[in-house]
DNA sequence: CAGAAAGTTGAACGTTTGTTCCACTACTCT
DNA sequence: AGAGTAGTGGAACAAACGTTCAACTTTCTG
């Protein structure tokens, strides 16, 4: 049988609105999102981001969600060199500014939210899969460091570039 | 001359406005922030909010920068051993939470409103001055492993405990 | 004691909000 | 062809919002 074609414009014009979402999240962050500037962003009428999300809620966890594993997806491509970390880490902050914002966005709800911290540590927990024979505690101090390192890349006045953020990295990763 | 009781009084109310605030951010977060949810959480009338703070961003602004001041003076206080700084951590995310997580959302506002970087980055740069001699490179290292251990704690399942804490810090206070 | 200054407060304004309703079109399946 | 399903979108609702206004009390100053 050949696929809904209503179903693929819905899917279509759901992944849209996700879209629009994460563009509101990195202009104005998660107080910005409403249903109506959100479908303004989209090009959408009101109702429809309702149809798609029962919940404003629904929708803004929908997209920290799906934007927190699209980051950890993207990191697990990273081979676990300091060259290559540092430059994951300069994109986060540049070409990726709004996926890394909605993380953190995401982080700050799931302090208060726990249902939402299994999502938040996506990245985390993947990078404790790959990192196996890793001394523990050296695995913390690398997860934390890389952590600290995104966020602070955020509000540097000038975007780190690669270059400058590798010997941090490496010696970071020293302790492993 | 006396000190005008008016101004003794108003300044007092000020401040608890300012503390009902960062009760608001720490259960709700900064969206949970109007003037009516702060002035109910102080027990004052509306109005009383507007008067003392012009604008809604401006009593937002002015929470957040005080609890950033607050952290930063409390941190100073800490001797740089990691016992003392481990001690910290764990305070900063059970005992201290909402100034903690304050600390973050100015972080986030930070990155989207430049003017509002340096103080976002008053601990560091507290931090950054106590530690004269140390090689740049390691301070940055430790800068960003504190930043995460402190945003990580945030999203535990269960907070953690200063031991815990201790050897991940000393490792990453060796690279100094 | 009079007047100025500081703070207090309820009422009200226009706007934006989340969400629901309903009439409607587009498409699939039998 | 006709029934059922998926999606569309304008209109409307009550609630909450930021902010302003004006009348009021309290306190200090000359």
């Amino acid at each position: 049988m050949p696929p809904d074609g209503r179903r693929v414009r819905g899917d279509r014009r759901r992944r849209e609105i996700l879209a629009a979402t994460l563009r509101v999240v990195e202009r104005d962050g998660v107080a910005g999102v409403s249903h109506r500037s959100v479908a303004r962003e989209a090009g959408v009428p009101t109702t429809s981001t309702t149809y798609y999300y029962a919940t404003l809620d629904d929708l803004l966890i929908a997209t920290l969600t799906w934007s927190a594993e699209e980051m950890a997806a993207s990191f697990r491509e990273v081979p676990l060199t300091p060259a290559a970390v540092a430059r994951f880490i300069a994109d986060a902050a540049g070409e990726h500014r709004g996926r890394t914002l909605a993380e953190y966005e995401l982080y700050l709800l799931a302090a208060r939210r726990p249902e939402l911290r299994a999502a938040a540590r996506r990245w985390i927990s993947l990078m404790a899969e790959v990192a196996t024979g890793w001394d523990p505690v050296a695995l913390r101090a690398v997860l934390a460091g890389l952590d600290g390192l995104l966020i602070q890349a955020l509000i540097a006045d000038f975007p780190p570039m690669a270059e400058d953020l590798e010997p941090v990295v490496s010696l970071l990763m020293l302790g492993g």
